[in-house]
DNA sequence: CTACCGGCGACCT
DNA sequence: TAGGTCGCCGGTA
């Protein structure tokens, strides 16, 4: 299986209304320091419904980027009853989800 | 808080 | 087949 296939797969054992990061989703699936290849393939999803990239944000506490545009994002994570502030996640330790 | 660069793999020449 | 590029990052200075 590809890698972008785990990828996609473990983003999808995230709940609604969690939220994981992209260098956790990297290693959850073996990488080190994939954060960044994570984005890259987040950003190419093949599958835009069944994948919730909108679930994956920046370790540093930011919202991060999104392919259909950051604010889209935001409004998504909102919805699902996370709260942010400025692009920054509110709370956070109880908001994030560990593999 | 801003700036910089290292590291990784899919995608594109 | 073999590089070069690029991105929804991350940690450090």
């Amino acid at each position: 299986m590809s890698l972008e296939k785990k990828i996609y797969k473990k983003l999808l054992e995230v709940p609604k209304g969690q939220i994981t990061t992209y260098g956790e989703l990297a290693k959850a699936v073996g990488l080190k320091n994939g954060q960044r290849a994570v984005g890259r393939i987040m950003n190419k999803n093949p599958y835009p419904v069944i994948i919730p990239c909108h679930r994956v944000v920046m370790s540093n506490g930011k919202v991060g980027g999104y392919a259909y545009g950051e604010h889209i994002k935001t409004k998504m994570l909102h919805d699902e009853g996370i709260k942010i502030e400025n692009g920054k996640i509110l709370d956070w330790e109880k908001t994030i989800h560990r593999f």
